[in-house]
DNA sequence: CGTTTACCGTAAACGCCGTTCACTTACTTT
DNA sequence: AAAGTAAGTGAACGGCGTTTACGGTAAACG
């Protein structure tokens, strides 16, 4: 019998889940004011003392992984919504239409995307590692975007025997945010292109966000374009490409 | 007539230099055994206290842009010793050496890449934006590495009136880290080959120095070598891919 | 030569940071 | 009602970037 007047929490656990949702709410309130991320800022901002933010996360760089999650879990919501902009049987419409907006939400919030895309994952625990890995919410969009292109528009991909012995090892057992249990093995070369997308789109929009590349560059955004042209044609949308430019310049200029 | 016994610069003008020299050497070190780069600690390695170091650097983040030029001005050197291993006359080898050692010497000092290439380059004043676009050594190395091979096999680049109109803006009024001037403006093109080959080895490889990517695949460079081999056509060496990658695992493993 | 001036370095202090520890308060559980 | 647990505080430590006021020393100049 299920007791009916249990919550599934206590109330206890209901106010320190809510607690939890404070910190992350006064750290993005401080990120967007162009404020320094700190322990003390985000316990000032919610009225108590820097230590007692050690009941919540035992240190400070537990703080940055826990905002970066949540920051990240939020702007794939935005990521998602531009894909929505489009019909839902336009696979490769939408994919572009969520990169885009991965780009421009990049360019808009670098301190956050730095927060989350450029800071060093560990390397101690290797368990922390693969849940970084494995957890990111946008990369899971991305890669199901990917995923639903290919089970509609069956573009080739590599097979298992012309893979390289350590990507053939890495896409049989995953570390990468897909959901990939339930691609046969002979079909695993698909991960090899998720990684390949992201390595794409990664390089291009770190360099945006740094400010490594010709400022007129960044602003046209050309550079994206390129890049996602360039690798268009590796997904089976050789001939989509100047459909999903335009997709991709309404989205930049809007 | 010159007078032989005035040296170009004063005594005065060369203690200081030295000074200078110093800092960068103890800024090295503290890199070198993991430590944080910090205006205190730089003194206290060099015997002063850290107001001092205001006699020599404006803040904190000018120590860090002075650390970050000399530092990318160094591994230059090592870039264009792995060029030389090849001959003279092999320039798609060279580059490829280049960019391997490039890689290597990011994954075996990922704090000093970091300090380079993923440090935001300065919104503020844009004289100084422009001065750290466009004198990156390493930058100016590879590019220069780019044009010896294209002077060499002269490959197709892309005609001015077919690039979009803010990126034939950028080729012909350049700010990237190449020597330029001396290039027809109807050959502009090949600044546009930099910048994109610039974009695909940046991504990857900060990629892989920040772990956002399968351990397996950073191990084996796989990705690595998949996007040279992506970019090799663009520059004419379809035919020489397979030597190239021949000279990258090579380099790689050793 | 002596005097002036510019430069180099220091000590002290301010306000910020992450972090630890001892202690109180309030709520939950039994 | 008693015991136990969780949350929060205040004080402190060491380190950080940075500013200010002040000495000393070496160059520049008459």
């Amino acid at each position: 019998m299920t007791q009916v007047g249990t919550p599934a929490q206590s109330r206890r656990e209901r106010q320190r889940e809510a607690t939890y949702d404070e910190i992350v709410a006064a750290s993005r309130d401080l990120l967007a004011e162009g404020a320094e991320l700190s322990l003390r800022a985000v316990a000032t901002k919610m009225g108590l003392t820097a230590p007692a933010l050690y009941r919540y996360v035992a240190s400070y760089q537990e703080l940055v992984d826990l905002v970066a999650f949540e920051i990240d879990k939020a702007a794939t919501l935005t990521f998602a919504a531009a894909a929505d902009a489009l019909p839902e049987d336009d696979f490769a419409g939408r994919l572009v239409a969520s990169v885009t907006e991965f780009r421009m939400w990049a360019l808009a919030n670098p301190r956050e995307f730095g927060l989350v895309f450029a800071n060093p994952v560990a390397d101690a625990s290797c368990l922390r590692r693969e849940e970084m890995l494995t957890l990111a919410s946008s990369g899971r969009h991305m890669t199901g975007q990917m995923r639903a292109l290919w089970e509609h528009n069956h573009h080739p991909i590599p097979a298992l025997d012309e893979l390289p012995p350590s990507v053939r090892e890495a896409v049989l057992d995953p570390v990468i945010p897909a959901k990939l249990d339930d691609i046969a093995p002979e079909d695993r070369g698909l991960a090899w292109l998720f990684m390949q997308g992201w390595t794409v789109l990664y390089g291009v929009v770190a360099l945006e966000v740094f400010g490594h590349m010709d400022p007129r560059i960044i602003a046209s955004g050309e550079m994206f374009i390129e890049a996602v042209r360039g690798f268009a044609p590796r997904i089976g949308l050789a001939d989509d490409v100047d459909r999903l430019e335009a997709i991709m310049r309404a989205r930049i200029a809007g």
